[in-house]
DNA sequence: CCGGACGCCTGTCGGC
DNA sequence: TGCCGACAGGCGTCCG
């Protein structure tokens, strides 16, 4: 479910929530996610008061003195400020009940998401240590894309998709920004010119920019931290629109595999 | 080093 | 109506 734009909405959700507030207590009602969730976790945050609320990559961090937690969504999750009395549905996997009577609540259907703990810096955490650098930050240029593509034949889309060459860039947006860039997704990454790299960065920025301000993309089930689902579905071009009229030109939009991952692209403007 | 495949889970949907 | 396979927004790990 969630990439990057997603994760942001659900963080620009619960700051206001959670900054500044003291964890009452944490409730874990299913401590079997990607990774189950450890002792140290609830000990590291019960008592202890939520400092500020980051994110790197996909995942949220939620900063208190003396550790970090490290909360990633998944495939299927979602974060949300709800009154600490609300009952739980099935799904509803761990609270951290606030001193404020609300609290913050995951949810994770299919618990490939994860809640870790990490004291000292989280940056040099495994997870996040060998991170490529955030998309909508001046580091991701065409120089930097075009140094870690030469040579490679991996198809474009999954070196975008590729946590270590850029991070945030998931199945949805891989194929959104391809196609604003006119990139066919099975291209050899080592074989696009530089002037073409460019327009790429500028339409990965572009789409990620355009679906935070939209609150992210609802499929089926995400939410923001307020519960309000992203509306940025309307303006996906080709991400699940087999068949339909490419906006651009009217050819059917082709669906293919690349990766192990449906990919979605017009086999007119994509090259 | 690189690229591709797999598996972790549950829910939903389409076809028969 | 029910069953069964395919598929779904991520990503660490393993294999050749």
């Amino acid at each position: 479910m969630p990439e990057l734009p997603e994760v942001e909405t659900t963080r620009r959700g619960i700051t206001p929530h959670v900054q500044g507030r003291r964890v009452r207590e944490v409730i874990v009602r299913e401590r079997r996610l990607r990774w189950p969730i450890t002792d140290d976790l609830i000990t590291g945050l019960t008592g202890a008061r939520i400092e500020a609320v980051a994110r790197r990559a996909k995942y949220l961090l939620l900063r208190t003195a003396h550790g970090t937690a490290l909360l990633h969504l998944g495939m299927s999750g979602s974060l949300r400020v709800l009154p600490a009395a609300t009952p739980p549905g099935k799904h509803d996997h761990l609270d951290l009940v606030l001193d404020s009577g609300h609290c913050l609540r995951l949810s994770d259907p299919r618990r490939f998401g994860a809640a870790l703990w990490c004291t000292g810096d989280v940056q040099q955490h495994a997870l996040l240590r060998d991170l490529g650098p955030e998309p909508l930050g001046a580091d991701l240029d065409a120089d930097y894309l075009c140094a870690r593509a030469h040579g490679r034949k991996l198809p474009v889309k999954a070196f975008i998709m590729d946590a270590s060459v850029v991070v945030g860039v998931g199945n949805i947006y891989a194929s959104e920004s391809l196609f604003l860039a006119g990139i066919h997704p099975q291209r050899a990454v080592g074989r696009i010119s530089r002037k073409r790299m460019e327009t790429l960065v500028c339409c990965i920025k572009q789409v990620l920019t355009d679906s935070i301000a939209a609150g992210g993309t609802t499929l089926r089930d995400f939410v923001g931290g307020d519960g309000r689902p992203g509306y940025f579905a309307q303006e996906l071009r080709v991400y699940g629109r087999a068949g339909e009229p490419c906006p651009s030109c009217g050819t059917p939009i082709r669906q293919i595999i690349t990766g192990q991952r449906s990919t979605y692209y017009c086999p007119h403007c994509q090259r």
